[in-house]
DNA sequence: GAACTTTCGCCGAACATCGAACAAAGGCCA
DNA sequence: TGGCCTTTGTTCGATGTTCGGCGAAAGTTC
């Protein structure tokens, strides 16, 4: 059972929201009682979870004074764990970011190396925003791997080494964990960012691999056994011949992926080896690099074609590191979908870069975070206690 | 807003879930005093929802009053109209039928004729059910077409002629009308009548076309424009040459629907026209024929072994006109996906026939009214009117 | 048939919400 | 400058809702 309305949780939602920004709007809003609305507001106030700014500008009458989110004594982590990085992204509750780094970091030296350099990075961001770390209410954390969501454990990653079944919440004390696929936090970084008002959006992932996270009805779809989004091994048509190591062939991955493609212009003598060499190579305007980033783009293409007609999203995010050459990219994955999905399903379909950039990873795993804080259920919890 | 917790419509909800069918129960799983669900059980026999039956077994004390749905003196109904038939179920509240029918009748008629007919057999059906055309709360309706479901008008169905933005609800007066895909009913009859604890589940229809129901977190996804679930014109490799209605080629439909076997089949010199002869070829034995059937299942697994990398569903049900010789069907279609998708989303999957079989589409659309109508919203309204 | 168990209605107490009245704080205009 | 209007915010008694204890009802167990 959920809270009645009006609870304190659901007045912090609206004001977290931007929706009110005063007393009376908040009783217009809910249809409650003025009387009421300002109990509620007090409770918050008293909980330090909002406060009074100086008087807005009056309509007429007294103005009225505007209430804001108490941002000062909550912190909230993001944590982006890459194959070969740490970003992390300490945010107030208004999702606003304190503080963030950034560092190599190999994911495959396993869960305490790299937990224990999380938690100095922490204690310094913190020290930076200078927040006590019993600030900190909430983590979010995004892994390249899939995840059982509910505890917070890989579920056998290929590329996490020592990590499968690890119980990461364990490893933060006295704080609310949540861990999800990197690619699942991007897109609710980049949905919550850039597209709030979307129902359905995909964020399609192009890095060495390939994935996309899903946003359906505003919020995350994480499938049966949280593998949902996993298009990198989907089949593309006329590659027979290019195996995955995944064990199939012609996998989008193994056709498309940063390093397929890196390996392709390898074969054409131009020497690449990752993603990045390849994003190199179409910036310093190599035209066989610019030709097979554009054939990744049809490939993908017809891939998000049969996504489009079968989850018809409102708008599909390109985003990862291949993304940095999105033009090349989206004029091919545009030129496929436009041509092999149906009229409806495309008819207000917007294919777009990322707006949120190289931080919706570390962004989205601390909305993550924020947003169970600021559940109405929580508030409540939070507030009669 | 929503209601408050344990009000009227949450304890509705529970009785008709069977979740609880004693107010001791009620109290339990609500936390609310005994005292406080009297009075919401007082208020909900008043309002006729609800009855009291016989007293239940005694567990070693006074033997509790049995409540369940009060089911006389409503009745819904759920139309399932297709390209050349029409089904009507009439049920109560309970989603029990208790009367239905079946006609055949071409919907490129136009809806003024499709809807008189409609009108005349509804009220057949509720004299035979001994109801006054007053009981009739709700309506549903799965036409096979593309559907903007907030306001029930077709969008460019291609074989609806003469529907196209048609107001349908406008024609049923006094009660609520909700029109659907009639894939996406099928769908929401399969899984409440036979999965109601799955989350995540697709329901493939393999007919003439080939759509496919999407219902997520246990309620259906439309999509933005509502043309979610429209696999029939994914593209499928190596057939280039199967050109298709819509425009393109090697869309899934134009190689492993009904039609297009019966066209293969045709050419072989074995004469078929539809996916109905196709079936009786193979349940006649004809080797060829459950040859290409097997082939077609192959090519939809193909599809779905990609859809389930994206959606990561618990349960594929196959159900349409071909899923009459689902053996052959689901063995070439079992078959691509355990080999296409990957481990993590097969592991826990399951592929089967309909268990709902040819009634899904008219129980999907009466469920999805009588759904509307025992809202807890909907039995708040009624309860304080 | 006495003791026990469970259900259920009744009723006063506790609690939450409401709305009226009033105070506060500004604008508007003579 | 001062009076009046508008809007905001607080206080407080009235109202309505929910709770929990008590006793009656209706069975079982011994």
């Amino acid at each position: 059972m959920t809270s009645a309305p009006g609870s304190p949780g659901d007045v912090l939602t609206l004001i977290s929201a931007g929706s009110a920004t005063t007393r009376s709007d908040l009783a217009k809003i809910t249809g409650l009682a003025r009387s009421t609305i300002s109990q509620r507001v007090d409770a918050l106030i008293e909980s330090g979870l909002v406060e009074e700014t100086e008087s807005g500008e009056s309509t007429g009458g007294r103005p009225p004074r505007q209430l804001r989110l108490h941002t000062e004594d909550h912190a909230f982590a993001g944590i982006d764990l890459g194959a070969t990085h740490c970003r992390i992204a300490l945010m107030d509750m208004s999702s606003d970011v304190l503080a963030e780094c950034e560092d190599p970091l190999l994911i495959a030296e396993g869960p305490e190396t790299v937990l224990a350099h999380v938690d100095r990075r922490l204690d310094e961001l913190l020290e930076r925003a200078g927040r006590p770390r019993a600030a900190l209410r909430a983590v979010g954390m995004g892994v390249p791997g899939p995840v059982e969501f509910a505890t917070g454990r890989p579920n056998n990653p290929p590329i996490m080494p020592g990590w499968n079944d690890y119980p990461i919440p364990e490893h933060f004390e006295g704080c609310a964990v949540f861990v999800d696929n990197d690619v699942n936090v991007m897109a609710l970084g980049e949905h919550r960012n850039a597209y709030p008002g979307t129902r359905h959006l995909l964020f399609v992932k192009i890095g060495t691999g390939i994935g996309c996270g899903i946003v359906a009805e505003g919020t995350l779809h994480r499938g049966a056994q949280g593998s949902a989004g996993d298009i990198g091994h989907i089949r593309v048509s006329g590659h027979e011949d290019a195996g995955c190591r995944c064990g199939n062939s012609a996998c989008l991955e193994a056709v498309a992926g940063g390093a397929a493609v890196a390996r392709r212009l390898t074969e054409l003598g131009i020497p690449a080896e990752s993603g990045a060499d390849v994003v190199a190579l179409v910036q310093g305007g190599n035209t066989q690099a610019l030709r097979l980033v554009r054939e990744a783009g049809r490939l993908i293409g017809e891939v998000l074609a049969s996504l489009v007609n079968f989850f018809n999203p409102e708008v599909i995010v390109i985003g990862g590191a291949l993304s940095r050459v999105h033009e090349h990219l989206l004029a091919g994955i545009k030129e496929t979908v436009y041509r092999r999905s149906l009229p409806l399903a495309t008819h207000h379909l917007s294919i777009v870069p990322s707006r949120t950039g190289i931080n919706a990873a570390a962004l989205g795993a601390g909305i993550l975070a924020i947003e169970h804080y600021l559940s109405p259920d929580n508030i409540n919890r939070i507030v009669n206690a």
